[in-house]
RNA sequence: CGGGGUGUAGCGCAGUUUGGUAGCGCAUUGCGUUUGGGACGCAAGGGCCGCAGGUUCAAAUCCUGUCACCCCGACCA
């Protein structure tokens, strides 16, 4: 690549629209240009750096017998009609229809066109398994994009499925992904970390992220120090304590407590109407039931009533994760009309459960174990009830993992305490099962000609979400730094001469060089530039971020080139008949 | 969807309070000087001031409406 014809505007100032220093240094070094929120050009430096992704992505998926196929991204309605996710996906699909009115959508997912393509194709146990993938753009329209092409509304995603006859088989190719994706996460260069996740939208049961480490990521996951568990927040299981006997509990009691609206208030009135010999009431002893009203993919409503200690807060996206497909939605003053049982701000147990007259579904927050004794709402206003004990007193009708998770939480798996951080969702693993398969009627004949649903597991990458991510990870002061593996280009060679005529064996040599490692089948960017001050290239150079920088100038006069390392900043000088060599030595 | 903000040249911005012929820096073009850390001088091209309506002799500026975009939150591989 010559830079005197290569496609590239560099610029000095930061976009304004900008935030994030991969959106800002990959714009600035011309690597991308916006087109409309979420949606990107990808330049020539930058659609280098997207292939060399896919590179690897594709290689290590080639690896584990993944072959490779590619579906249109503009695809008809019925298929996620028949898979539900028509309306499951709502507005975060983008709708088009064609001329004859027909509904088209882009694809933000694949799962259903997989699911089909084997059904067409397969039909016997002899067939199985197979994996199969594709590198495509996928289309979301998302609430808000952000972040530049970290979070776009199109972007390019490897997805990957799995068709096994039986659960064992899905866990051999659930393992042999994972295997390939610590492959790939390795070879991009990330901290990363394997955190336990929901399914999500896409249904089905275990599943695992790959959490790109970074304090500005928009994932929230705990880890522990101790047994090494982590899991991102949506997916945490509360640590359950044992039941506890209830035999000897004294009986519940309801009493007066006048204004207590909110917990604070009433663990206030607690203490000095009812001060506790042991110590303090504190609002961890209450039991606040929270109510919400869930809206169904069809559209219907249902109150549903989480029950949480008075110390925690619902946490909207852990419990959004239990609740999906349907979406919270606030519980109005309407509905409160609608459900006169519910008294705001003393909504208590009794009232609650599917077998209660009110059939309102009520589940509790997993502490809430058998003979554990609570204050809570006594479905009066101004009136609590103490002393409740569950199991003997109320039986919810479930528990639900929907109260906030805090450092210093008990890990589930040793109790040890947990820690927070954040990171940014690379990739995601999961085991399908046959959800698609039900829906969309895929099977297999087995060996004694039986039917068999064939069970499915799903695997994606977020290629272009790595690209940007890796730019947040690897840049400094003066520009991007890439990666050896992933940078646009093995060496960037700088002729600071003036011109060719003024200059001519400055630019002699450094076409020599250039010439010498493309043959030693090199990529190089070269600035053949004439008339551009050595600034201008220098800053260039540093911006555009290719690893290692060779400049050819001044020190010709001494018989030597200057080979720079970008990350370290390191400059050694070198014998012009030794460069081919000397840079060869340094980029491998 | 809630809150905040912005739309003026390819990019970054001033001008709007107080109406009077559209500005600055970067980038681009030409000439000259300069060439190891984003050079300098002179000259030049480039604008539906987001859009529509209104007020006015006169609107980037005032009024009404509308659209778009950005940030925070909500939501979301």
């Amino acid at each position: 690549m010559r830079m005197s014809s290569l496609f590239l505007r560099t610029l000095r100032e930061n976009p304004a629209d900008a935030e994030v220093p991969s959106h800002q240094l990959l714009v600035r070094a011309g690597y991308i240009r916006r087109v409309s929120p979420g949606i990107y050009t990808w330049l020539p430096l930058g659609l280098k750096v997207l292939k060399r992704v896919e590179q690897i992505v594709r290689e290590e998926m080639d690896a584990i017998g993944s072959q490779e196929l590619l579906f249109p991204a503009l695809l008809p309605r019925e298929p996620y009609e028949a898979s539900g996710r028509w309306t499951e996906y709502g507005p975060n699909v983008f709708r088009l229809k064609d001329r004859k009115e027909n509904d088209y959508l882009l694809g933000p997912t694949h799962e259903e066109m997989f699911t089909l393509a084997v059904k067409d194709m397969y039909s016997s146990y002899k067939d199985l398994p197979v994996s199969l993938y594709q590198i495509q753009i996928k289309y979301r329209d998302e609430a808000r994009p952000r972040a530049g092409i970290l979070r776009g509304r199109e972007f390019v995603m490897k997805d990957s499925y799995s068709f096994d006859l039986d659960e064992a088989g899905l866990d051999k190719s659930y393992q042999q992904h994972r295997d390939a994706y610590i492959k790939i996460f390795d070879r991009l260069g990330f901290h990363y970390v394997i955190v336990q996740a929901m399914a999500g939208a896409m249904g089905g049961s275990k599943s695992e992220e790959f959490l790109a480490t970074a304090e500005n990521g928009e994932d929230t996951y705990v880890r522990c120090a101790n047994c090494g568990y982590a899991a991102n927040v949506e997916a945490v299981q509360v640590a359950a304590p044992d039941p506890i006997p209830y035999a000897d509990l004294p009986a519940s009691h309801v009493e007066d407590t006048p204004d207590t609206p909110t917990i604070e208030t009433l663990v206030t009135h607690l203490n000095s109407a009812f001060p506790r010999e042991d110590r303090a009431w504190a609002a961890g002893d209450t039991l606040k039931n929270v109510v919400v009203m869930l809206v169904h993919p069809d559209g219907s409503r249902a109150p549903l009533v989480i029950g949480i200690p008075g110390d925690r807060d619902v946490d909207e996206k852990r419990l959004g994760a239990q609740v999906e497909p349907a979406v919270v939605a606030a519980f109005e003053e309407a509905d409160f009309a609608a459900y006169p049982s519910l008294k705001k701000g003393y909504i208590g147990p009794e009232v609650l459960g599917e077998a209660s007259e009110s059939g309102i579904r009520y589940l509790v927050d997993p502490r809430v174990v058998d003979g554990t004794a609570w204050v809570t709402g006594a479905n009066r206003p101004g009136h609590h009830v103490l002393d409740l004990v569950a199991g003997r007193d109320f039986t919810a009708d479930g528990t639900i993992e929907a109260a906030d998770v805090r450092p210093g939480d008990a890990c589930p798996s040793c109790g040890h305490a947990l820690e927070s951080a954040r990171g940014i969702e690379m990739g995601h693993i999961f085991q399908l099962g046959r959800k698609y398969a039900e829906a969309l009627d895929l099977k297999v004949l087995d060996e004694h000609g039986k039917q068999r649903t064939v069970v499915m597991g799903s695997y994606g990458v977020g290629v272009s979400r790595a690209v940007a991510c890796i730019a947040e990870g690897n840049h400094d002061d003066l520009g991007l730094v890439w990666p050896r593996d992933i940078s646009p280009a093995d060496v960037h060679i700088v002729a600071t001469g003036k011109d060719r005529v003024r200059d001519p064996e400055v630019f002699e040599t450094a076409e020599r060089l250039t010439r010498g490692l493309e043959a030693a089948g090199l990529t190089v960017l070269y600035d053949d530039r004439e008339k551009v001050s050595p600034g201008v290239k220098f800053k260039d150079s540093e911006l555009i971020g290719v690893p290692t920088i060779v400049v050819v100038g001044k020190s010709l006069e001494n018989g030597v080139i200057e080979i720079k390392d970008r990350r370290s900043g390191d400059r050694r000088e070198v014998p012009v008949a030794d460069a081919v060599t000397e840079i060869l030595a340094e980029v491998n």
